[in-house]
DNA sequence: CATTAGGAGATAT
DNA sequence: ATATCTCCTAATG
């Protein structure tokens, strides 16, 4: 059935064997690739996994997974209690059926793949190691069974390919990628288990699959025929760390340069990459430095400071590091440039916005077109930060939940947020708090008894 | 110095 | 017309 897919304002990469998608040297699809393998448990937070679709119950203070990905998605989490007045309820997008994931344990240790990488030319300290990244067997994602191991090589990855391409072929039909076999190969699993980047580039399921695999008939010159088909599949991994990435940008209100990172911004990125990894929380005074500290320390250093998730926080900022060191563009770089027609037209301008506008079709029941986010009330938006004490807790928090007192405890990131929420660039402390004080005279705020600095209280019906 | 308080005009939806 | 946004002056800890 040859679907042609309308493709909303984007192209997806042409499959002519020249150009790629994403240019990406060999040395970053290695660095990627050392990374990619212990990173990301697979397709974290972008859909909902087919067997979640209906928002959590309760609100039991730890059935975190589905907050994660309503929070990492700019969902507004759910209520706990009844419901939110204007705030509108999210419907999560059906399930999409290339969606088919599940949380897998991963064993990777890492052999330095047979790639020779000339040098990549990164201004940040690698690991003394040399390997970049050791993924312990501490993290929760890895399997009490501990001898799985395996060392990952190229050369398996292109078997493994080419296997995958076979059973490919025979059910073409079949939109989802079946990978139970091998166990073992992770970055492969993780590409390839993540296909939501085919679904975003509206590609075919299965186009990656097309592209012919020669075999290594050249024997020593290994290193020169990996590329081609690996290299199409990490090139869209690839795009989707952009995606994690810019998506965290937005959640947490931080720059994609970890140079630029304020200290509580490094404290928010530490305990998000924590708490979305689930990996043990430490104090956050562990990490009381500015984004230039960060990027200079080891992984020993990291691991120094959290024995448990050294290696993954060095990982993940590994990736941010590249992203800083590709350049790659965000709306974050200093104020949003509104030209809506750049001049590399259509290649990959299916980034941030588009997820937006589909959270906000998505709760508009798919009828209304955008509409939603910008119309939001500062008192919801407040509401909706305050939801997700884990990831805006260093930002906001209650005092006292049930007569709506709070915090603002980062009234910088507050209005940065708050100002790119409303597309406000220039939006600051001051004038949020103005916004606030107007609420007095409406009765949806009120001063507290004792007045506390950056301490407000919502009136009744709005703080419940 | 950051924050609070509130007036007043401007602006976006 | 409402809900801020923006700017500003004055007070406070």
């Amino acid at each position: 059935m040859p679907q042609t897919v309308p493709r909303s304002g984007c192209s997806p990469p042409s499959a002519s064997q020249g150009e790629r998608a994403v240019p990406t040297s060999p040395a970053d699809i290695h660095h990627l690739l050392r990374l990619l393998g212990a990173e990301s448990p697979p397709e974290p937070m972008l859909h909902s996994p087919p067997t979640h679709t209906k928002p959590p119950p309760p609100y039991p203070e730890d059935n975190n997974y589905l907050e994660r990905i309503y929070d990492f998605e700019g969902f507004p989490t759910p209520s706990p209690s009844s419901d939110e007045g204007s705030i509108p309820t999210v419907a999560l997008q059906p399930s999409s059926p290339y969606n088919s994931f599940q949380y897998s344990p991963i064993f990777i240790k890492e052999e330095p793949n047979r790639l020779t990488v000339p040098g990549f030319a990164s201004p940040y300290p690698l690991s003394p190691s040399g390997s970049c990244v050791s993924y312990s067997s501490n993290n929760q994602y890895s399997s009490p069974v501990p001898q799985q191991e395996e060392y990952i090589n190229i050369e398996d990855l292109l078997k493994e390919n080419q296997i995958l391409q076979d059973s490919i072929q025979q059910n073409y039909i079949t939109p989802k990628i079946e990978v139970e076999e091998p166990r073992d190969h992770i970055l492969l699993r993780s590409a390839l288990e993540d296909t939501t980047f085919q679904k975003r580039l509206n590609l075919r399921p299965f186009e990656l699959g097309s592209v012919k695999m020669e075999e290594s008939s050249g024997g020593p010159g290994e290193e020169a025929l990996v590329a081609p088909d690996i290299d199409r599949v990490l090139s869209m991994a690839i795009e989707q760390s952009k995606r994690d990435v810019d998506n965290t940008c937005t959640v947490l209100g931080i720059s994609p340069d970890p140079m630029q990172w304020s200290s509580s911004d490094v404290k928010a990125w530490v305990m998000f990459t924590l708490r979305h990894f689930n990996l043990p929380m430490v104090p956050s005074e562990y990490f009381a430095m500015d984004g230039t500290a960060l990027v200079a320390l080891t992984e020993e250093e990291f691991n120094q400071r959290a024995p448990q998730a050294g290696s993954t926080l060095y990982a993940q900022l590994e990736i941010w590091k590249a992203a800083r060191h590709e350049g790659w563009r965000s709306q974050w770089t200093e104020q949003r440039a509104p030209t809506p027609a750049p001049p590399a037209p259509a290649t990959d301008d299916m980034s941030d916005d588009d997820a937006e506008s589909i959270v906000a079709n998505v709760s508009q029941g798919g009828g209304k077109v955008k509409t939603g986010s910008t119309h939001i009330h500062l008192w919801q938006f407040l509401k909706e930060l305050l939801a997700s004490p884990h990831i805006h807790g260093s930002a906001i928090r209650w005092l006292d939940r049930s007569n709506g007192v709070f915090k603002i405890e980062d009234s910088v990131r507050v209005a940065r947020l708050w100002g790119k929420r409303k597309n406000r660039p220039a939006m600051n402390y001051d004038k949020l708090s103005r916004s606030i004080r107007q609420y007095y005279k409406k009765g949806i705020m009120k001063k507290t008894e004792r007045s506390q600095r950056l301490v407000y209280q919502f009136c009744h019906p709005y703080c419940l």
